[in-house]
Order: C-alpha cells, then structure tokens, then sequence
DNA sequence: CAAGAGTGGTTCATATAATGAACCGATGAG
DNA sequence: CTCATCGGTTCATTATATGAACCACTCTTG
C-alpha cells in the first residue's frame, strides 16, 4: 500500500487534437497550433517533431508549421543538439507582464505556505485557463509521506477536489463545456457521469468545499475551495492534497475552513470586491 | 537635465502586424495571433478590441477571432466589465512548466542583486525571444536618480547595449534578420546604419562588452555583456543602465569586469558548459 | 433631448491560406 | 548490411481565414 513513499501524482494523457477541431468554431489554426503547448509538462520537458505529430495526431509537415510558428516568437525553442522542442523563453517575458499588471504568483505562495504549515498537507492553487485548471502555485508538506504534484500540471475538472470546487461556482457556460465532452476515467473512483456530477456540484455549492477521495490518484485525498473573481464566479481553486491513509473525516473537518481561509485570502489579494460575494450568483456562501 | 529623479524608460512603438506577413513565410495566422501578444506591456496591460486592431492593422472581425482563439487557451481574457483584453492565466502555467525544468528567473535574481549591491545602479537580464530581447530578470538601483525599466518589457536589438552584446555573440541568422529590417531611431543618438552596426560589433567581440549612451533612451548608458549557450552563440544578456550623468569613463571602466562577472555567473547557472566557450564560433573571449 | 462618434460584436460572399502523402538523407540498432 | 526510426521538405489538393457592411449600445457634446 505504497507505505510511507511520497505519493507521485502524474498526468500522462496522450489526447489527440486533431479531431477536436471539428467543434464547429473559428480561427482553428491557432487553436491547433497552441493546443502543441499543452503537451509539455515537467515530466516532459522536450519532445521531439514526430513524437508531438504523434501526440496532436497531426501530420508531421504541418506540425513542424506549427512548431516554426510558435518558435518565432519564443514560445518554444529547439535544442541544438537533440532537435528536440521546448517551451522557449517568450513565456517568461509574457508571464512577467501579467505577473507585473496583477500579481497572482507571488501573492499565493506565502498564502499556500502558511497552509501548509497549518495542515502539514501539500496544497496548490490553480487558476481556470484553457478549458482546465492550471497550477499556479504549489507547495509541499514536508512529511516523508506526502503527495506529490507536478509544477504547472493542468488537472480535469471533473476528478479532482479542485475542479469540482471551481465548477461549482464557475460560469455556467464553463461547467456545460466541461461536462459535455466525454469525461476520462482517471481510477476506479471517478465520477464520469454528468448528471450525477451536476447533483455533486449542488453538495459542493452548498458545503463552499470539495472533498475528492482517490478520483484522480488511487490513495489521494483532496479538499479544496473555489477562489473567486469579483463577478462572483470562480476563478481558480486552492486544495490541499493528503495521502488517504491520513485523511479520516475529522482530519478532514479540520482542513475544510483552513482551505476556505486559505481561498479568501488568495481572492482578496488578487483584488476581489468582498463585498459583491454576499450576492453571489448561485446563492451560496463560499467564503 | 532630468535633474535627481529616476528616469523612466518606455516603448510606445505601435507597428503595424499586417504588412508584415508579406515576409513570403508560412502559417502566418498564427503568425498574426502570436503577434497581438507583443502589443501587451506594463505600461499597457489591457487594450480594447478597437484599439488592438487599430495597433496590429487587422480586421476587427480577424482580430476578435484571433482575441477568442487566445482566449480559449488562456493566453489573454477579457474583462467583465470593461470588456477590454489582457494577458491571461495559462501564461503563468507555461512560464512555470518552462522555469521548473530550466530554471532562469529565480537563479538570474540573486545574480543581478549582488551586481545592483556592487554598482549601485539599475541591472536587467533579457533573453532571446521572437525576434527581440525580453527583459527576464530586474532589479532597480537603491539611489533616487536611478534608471527605471518595465518589468517583461522586449528591447529592440540595434539601439540598447543589451542588443549589441548579444548581435555580437548570436548566429549569424539572427543578426541578419535583426540588421534586414528597417531600423527605427529612438533617439538623435541611434546608429540606424546596418553597415555601421556590423562594425560596431567588431569592436563589440573584441571587448566583450557592449557600451551605448542615450542610443534608446537619452540621458541613459547602458552597459551589457552577452550570455553565451552551450553553442557558444549569445542566448540574451545582461545589462547595467546608469544615468548618463554618472557614466564617466572610470565609471564604465569600473562597471565592465562586473557585467561581464555577472553574465558568466548566469551562463553557468543556466547550465553551460564553459569549456566551450574557449572555442568560441566567433573567435573572441566573451567570459 | 438628439446627433455624432465612439465602443464591442456579427454576418456572409470572397479570396487566401493550411494541409498531408510521398519523398529525402541521416542516424542508430540488430 | 537491413530495417526502422528520426527531422525535414515538396507540391497538388482542399479547407480555411478574411473584411466591408452591418447591429446594438454607450458615451459625449451641443
């Protein structure tokens, strides 16, 4: 039962992009040619033309297009020797602009790490970005037995702790999206269901937090809380994620309004007008 | 004289983004997409459609689908209220994903405090990235007549020392599309002769140091040393801008060995293999 | 108030762009 | 050697992006 290891948590979904075109919308290059970004991760740093081809599902010529494209403006660069592509250095400059005009990243982690200490848990916080939640800050416990995520993972909404919080208090049109495509089975735990994750959204709206025990990774335990804009929907999400041998329900209790505290003080800090979140548009309290 | 107060540095350049796809190149949409991006900065971090398309000399019907296919993978959003448009979210995830496998941002900061603490004036590291320096990494003079610089802000290659530095150690390719344009005069003092530049850079290779006063911005000197890659060719560099009343010749003297320090520290921290430079493709000491 | 000049956003005929099978040369494994 | 990769390129085929004119709306301004 993987005993005291820290416990990895990974995302290794091939997803082909080349179908997903077909969703009847505008300016499909673009979105072909940036979806390439979503394959590198931490766990993969660099990939080859032929392997993104392979990922993408595109042909080889038109992916290189792409790649040529993205490069032009640094937004991925090849490795002289290797040939193989990274994600280049334009991102740093275009993150820092956005981390200059409102600072998300240097806010949150002071945040996150006061948490941390509080729980003695691993707990991130992601922000909604391109159809999924990105992770923006992370901070790990320092036990031996901790959960593990990746810098800058993004992580499906329906099956974690995070999503779920998120889709409980995001737009609408966000939520019919991401419940309308087919819903991957990430363990034997996940809920792919729509309908019974739309009835799951309504506990979450009503309790301001998501608990998600092993939906995502066998033996993890998220609790998380939605982190929201000053319209009153989400933005984001902050979860803690502890190994499920740990997580028994008062433990569980106890975490639920550190996380809640947490999010507060992260939407306060990226500016949010509290005072519009008492006339929050699903009529729930969720901070 | 601009007297004691710090000196604010800026780039206002609109340029037009239409014309420019006649470069007979290919996938230029995404081209076009990518480009509105550059049009983002501190000193203008949100920009209205109207006003986008003014700026790229797009449709506005092209530019709102360009906006939409941004929007759709997090690069910019739009706001609420004011419906104008700014850098997004899944910029930050990337630029994580991207410094949690090379590292620039958090090992070039300390580098450039200890350069700043040494000199006393304004430091700045840029990279490579889409055709210009993008500014990484800043730190501000403590003096009050000081130079100021915005944060992620991209610095054209012909008019600052930083770009000097670097055409002088970067391949060939590069400069020739940096020198092949039209090259704009930011002030009286901008050598906007390509012929001129080449032989400035000679001179440029030999010291290893590149020197411009008040070519970008009067009344500013700058003084940068380029950071070299595994390949021996310039990657970005590093920079110190003094006020040019504070440049005396000692002073720059003074400064040199320590740009020059600095940008070795950040080579090898950025993981270069420093027996390479030995060889150097350009046949010149540049650490 | 009304008129004018801005917005952001949408439509549909037109014209331009992206695409991929087959190809090449090189490299590495058996 | 042979086979299977790799990264990269070509050109006929095809699907795509584009922009003038159009709303609906919100400011100013007289």
């Amino acid at each position: 039962m993987l005993a005291n290891l820290p416990i990895q948590v990974k995302n290794d979904s091939p997803k082909i992009l080349a179908t997903m075109a077909t969703s009847g919308w505008a300016m499909q290059t673009i979105d072909k040619a940036l979806g390439l970004l979503g394959f590198f991760s931490e766990g993969r740093p660099a990939i080859g033309l032929s392997e993104i081809a392979r990922l993408s599902g595109f042909n080889k010529a038109t992916t290189r297009r792409f790649l040529l494209a993205l490069e032009k403006h640094g937004f991925v660069e090849q490795d002289a020797k290797t040939r193989a592509y990274r994600l280049g250095p334009g991102l740093l400059r275009l993150a820092r602009v956005r981390e200059a005009v409102s600072p998300v990243q240097t806010v949150v982690q002071p945040i996150l790490e006061d948490l941390v200490s509080r729980i003695g848990e691993t707990a991130h916080f992601s922000l909604y970005a391109g159809g999924s939640l990105a992770t923006i800050g992370l901070v790990e416990s320092t036990k031996s037995n901790r959960v593990m995520l990746e810098r800058g993972e993004t992580i499906p909404l329906h099956a974690t702790a995070s999503g779920m919080a998120f889709m409980a208090f995001a737009q609408p049109k966000i939520v019919d999206a991401a419940l309308g495509k087919t819903l991957t089975g990430h363990t034997a735990q996940t809920t792919t269901d729509a309908a019974e994750l739309r009835k799951q959204l309504q506990s979450v709206r009503k309790a301001g937090v998501a608990v998600a025990n092993g939906s995502y990774e066998d033996g993890v335990c998220g609790i998380a809380a939605p982190v929201l804009g000053q319209d009153g929907f989400a933005r984001g999400a902050v979860a803690v994620a502890a190994p499920a041998s740990r997580a028994k329900r008062n433990v569980i209790s106890a975490i639920h309004p550190e996380v809640r505290r947490a999010a507060a003080e992260i939407a306060s800090a990226m500016g949010v007008d509290f005072t519009r979140a008492a006339t929050h548009p699903h009529g729930a309290a969720a901070a």
